[in-house]
DNA sequence: GCCGTTTTCGGCCCGACTGTTTTCAGTCG
């Protein structure tokens, strides 16, 4: 049992807890759980095993003794008998917006509603409207809830939050009166995906700002607009929540609508420690006095004891006490990354040719870029072979020629066969300057099978790096299962580097995998995996942020290395 | 259910907005 499998149990009991109308700190204990464990690097399955769970913060007795039972017979009694009488149904109806574990729970008292259909029947029906608490409008709004939630289905790429976001934000930085706009909530933190957008503004003029918003030429509907707050949906189905406050408050706001939650929990208790009650607005001191001015978050980070946290790594993780003591490493920034690997041609699945990606990348100040289309075995990717690589290596050749300015490297994205050998003979494989290899077939074989594949792989001696490793696609795709532990001794052992891949559906590894690859010595690898000139820039734009994200320094990443010292490096077995 | 240099009980972040209400509950972030 895995560590995802585990937080999906313990967040269903949350769930199921909200709609028995039990007590909501118990609830947030559930939900803290989750995260506590999602966010964990070691497997909870081994600590477990191992007795190390005690200590763990937000881990007491009573989930402690849920997750021995979890992980030693792989089923939990509390979470059955929760479940029973339970239609599970329910748990869509929770997704609608506007509905919460209350309202959910007195129509399905009420009115028998145990599943989407049954709730949207009641609302047609009228019946709705008539039971106490609800009304006209709220049925409305269920409706149109329901309707929303079957268009977009959940979470937004955060690539396909980006665009709409700046655009917002640069017309609101046109309107009359207003001094700053700035991108909060999990899009500045980095988040893989977002449930919405949200936009801070400061101004003493809020009106003209929530009128912009409604006029937004994006916008498909307004859900809500108040004097100092606008909820929309754009045409796209992304919400964006716009807020305005005084110019004075605009740091703590921002703070605060950056999230997450639970780091704000955190900055809350620190600032009661220190003798300070903290809002949205402001630090008030608890004597009465009047609050100090604060014009940025280091400042409110520095009177609450903290070094400044980047968004990134705001998930009270351990980066508070990191901060506290001044800890927190010099996290990797865009340009710190020297050079490119994983980039697809037209030989393989890309769209655009050698020359037009070397081209494109030296624009970009990148100092050295590795062609690495897919190898045969990816017939759907149009993978290409040994004499294709011979005549690939001339337009390479040719590439170089031409742009002297940045250094090419010739290489090869190998797919890993189930057995876990390379696909390329070796030969072949050792004519080229780079190996990264992948697997993109068989994902969802068993763990052990997995992971001997994968350790196989990475103790060939021509791979310099393991590309895309868990194979997730967002939102759908789960990653594939293994035990992450041989393959980064395999990793650390061989010199291979692991790599974070910069597609915005991938984002592969994750955080969470990236402080564990970090905590063993292995070097991160930065990609964009792009396949057309457009998406060259995503190692910077994504794979950074994500990285970021899992705590990485420069020195952790092997392609902030200068060309000649990243080659030494791929020729060297670490 | 978690947590603890005021602790093993009694807290657990806090404000905006909506819709249903005549002062507030529920939801959301």
């Amino acid at each position: 049992m895995d560590n995802r499998e585990i937080e999906a149990r313990l967040n269903e009991i949350a769930r199921l807890l909200e709609l028995k109308g039990e007590n909501p700190f118990k609830v947030r204990a559930y939900q803290n759980g989750a995260r506590v464990v999602a966010s964990m690097q070691d497997d909870v399955a081994t600590l477990v095993k191992e007795g190390a769970l005690k200590g763990v913060k937000g881990i007491g007795k009573g989930l402690q003794e849920k997750l021995e039972e979890l992980v030693e017979t792989g089923e939990l009694t509390y979470l059955d008998e929760l479940r029973e009488g339970v239609p599970p149904g329910l748990f869509d109806v929770l997704e609608v917006p506007g509905l919460g574990p209350k309202k959910v729970k007195a129509l399905w008292d009420t009115l028998d509603v145990v599943d989407l259909q049954g709730l949207r029947r009641v609302c047609e029906s009228g019946e709705v409207a008539k039971l106490k608490g609800f009304g006209a409008k709220t049925q409305e709004n269920i409706v149109k809830g329901i309707a929303a939630l079957e268009r977009i289905g959940g979470r937004r790429l955060r690539g396909d939050a980006l665009e709409p976001a700046a655009t917002l934000r640069a017309l609101l930085e046109q309107v009359p009166g207003v001094e700053r706009v700035q991108v909060g909530g999990s899009l500045r933190r980095g988040r893989e995906t977002v449930k919405d957008v949200d936009l801070l503004v400061a101004s003493r003029d809020p009106e003209p700002v929530m009128a912009a918003v409604r006029d937004f030429a994006q916008v498909g509907e307004v859900i809500g607009s108040g004097g100092t707050k606008t909820s929309v949906r754009l045409k796209s189905g992304l919400q964006v929540d716009v807020r305005v406050v005084e110019p004075e408050s605009f740091a703590c706001a921002l703070a605060y609508f950056t999230g997450s939650k639970e780091f704000n929990v955190a900055l809350r208790g620190l600032a009661l420690d220190k003798g300070y009650s903290l809002n949205e607005y402001h630090l008030n001191p608890l004597d009465g006095s009047e609050p100090p001015a604060i014009d940025s978050e280091e400042a409110l980070f520095a009177l609450l004891g903290l070094a400044y946290v980047p968004p990134e790594l705001r998930e009270n993780t351990g980066e508070v006490e990191a901060a506290q003591r001044g800890a927190l490493p010099p996290l990797l920034e865009p340009e710190d990354v020297q050079g490119i690997l994983h980039v697809h041609t037209r030989w393989s699945d890309g769209a655009d040719t050698v020359e037009d990606l070397v081209a494109r990348a030296a624009e970009l100040g990148y100092g050295y870029i590795g062609i690495s289309d897919h190898s045969r075995a990816a017939h759907y990717a149009n993978g290409i072979g040994p004499e294709e690589l011979l005549q690939q290596a001339d337009e390479v050749a040719a590439a170089r020629a031409a742009h002297p300015e940045i250094r090419v490297l010739h290489g090869i994205e190998c797919d890993i066969l189930g057995d876990g050998s390379l696909d390329l003979p070796d030969d072949c494989l050792a004519s080229l300057d780079f190996v990264i290899a992948s697997v993109h077939s068989e994902l969802n074989m068993d763990a052990d099978a997995m992971t001997a594949r994968l350790v196989k792989a990475v103790s060939h001696p021509q791979v310099d790096v393991l590309g895309h490793p868990t194979n997730r696609k967002l939102p759908k795709r789960e990653p594939s299962s293994f035990d992450w532990e041989p393959v980064l001794d395999a990793a650390a052992k061989h010199g291979v580097a692991i790599e974070v891949n910069g597609h915005p559906r991938r984002l592969d590894c994750d955080w969470v995998h990236i402080r564990r690859v970090i905590k063993r010595g292995v070097k991160l690898c930065v990609n964009p995996d792009a396949h057309s000139v457009d998406a060259l820039d995503d190692a910077r734009r994504f794979a950074v942020t994500e990285a970021r994200r899992g705590w990485a320094t420069a020195a952790d990443v092997l392609n902030t290395l200068p060309a000649d010292a990243f080659v030494a490096a791929l020729g060297s077995p670490g």
